[in-house]
DNA sequence: CCGGGCACTTGATCTGTATCAAGAACGTCT
DNA sequence: AGACGTTCTTGATACAGATCAAGTGCCCGG
């Protein structure tokens, strides 16, 4: 549990006190290659922080997915919008590697809001942070023709191209794994 | 400044003590219509509420204008996200109409946040909800045709359509004003 | 270690929406 | 009130990227 005091801790400062008070909530939890995070009408009680493993969220429609983002490094994970919201998910999260999640339930976390003013604050700051990543997201989707939104990810997030399947990250990108293919062989 | 205290007690419960503490650093700020809330380039050190008109939030790229969203109502106002960052804007926040917005300074605000928990507090419910509001927009954009995004629209802010022009309604449906304009003659 | 099914590639064709163009109606500034 | 600029409409054409189709290779499970 030592990741998610740092990792809270990039945001918020934590006496030991409070710390020992915010640890015992937090476990554990192990999600094969395969398995779901967080399930498409399933109301999301618990928020997780990546161990290990790479997790995509998408959304499915007509039988197609449509891929929204990936989970990795030290970051969230989970479908933060059923679990901010409490109501049913629109949303799959899958594990695309074997991954390891560490989790709260929600009910523990908004006690430890109304517990440690610090991690309220925490939480402010994390879902702060969330929405001007999906800000650069929304940009770069409305100006960037598929060509550049190639490039862009591939000197960014190289280390996504060795984790996951191409026809994933063509998703994300908005174009089929025709075009992605295409844009491979063309790009260099 | 009645109208600050309701919207916040939308979402936390303040004391008259603390009400009086708040109110002190909310101004009332014009802006007659065509004038900027927010500019490019600029950091955002206020935060708004609208109290009258609509204003557009928008992206400019090779001389094109891409509008992400309209604030009006009672809902926040100006670029929240250059405002979060504290980072120069990368988009216009302009008035449609004529507006009154009430704002705050970033570090006021920060000095709330430090002296009062329930705005501490405040300040992460609405920053969650704006993040859902924006996961609706991208599912929308992600599934829906032109059609159906137009028909959308029509139902359910219907008032926007007097309020603001085909062309800046149109951008923000992600079309051209003249789809925007075929779809108007076409559907019923 | 074999076999079936994905993942990926490559080519041909299709299509929704953008772009270009031109005219009509509207609003607003002097 | 006149006139210009902007918004909206309508038509013709262009194009990025989707879709359809077929073939190859490779991974994983039995």
């Amino acid at each position: 549990m030592e990741l998610v005091r740092r990792t809270i801790e990039r945001y918020v400062k934590l006496s030991d006190v409070e710390w020992s008070e915010v640890a015992q909530y937090w476990t554990r939890a192990y999600f094969p290659k395969g398995d779901f995070v967080s399930k498409v009408g399933r109301v999301e009680t618990r928020a997780y922080i990546v161990e290990e493993g790479v997790q995509r969220m998408y959304y499915e429609h007509d039988g197609n997915e449509h891929c929204l983002g990936f989970a990795y490094g030290h970051s969230w994970s989970g479908d933060y919008d059923s679990f901010l919201g409490q109501r049913p998910g629109r949303f799959q999260v899958q594990a695309v590697t074997d991954s390891v999640l560490l989790g709260i339930e929600r009910t523990d976390l908004l006690r430890l809001y109304d517990r440690i003013p610090a991690m309220d604050r925490w939480g402010r700051l994390i879902v702060e942070e969330l929405i001007q990543g999906r800000a650069t997201r929304e940009i770069e989707q409305l100006t960037l023709g598929a060509e550049e939104r190639y490039r862009r990810l591939v000197d960014r997030s190289p280390h996504l191209l060795q984790l996951v399947s191409q026809k994933d990250i063509a998703s994300y990108l908005r174009m089929t794994p025709e075009t992605f293919s295409r844009l491979r062989a063309k790009v260099r």
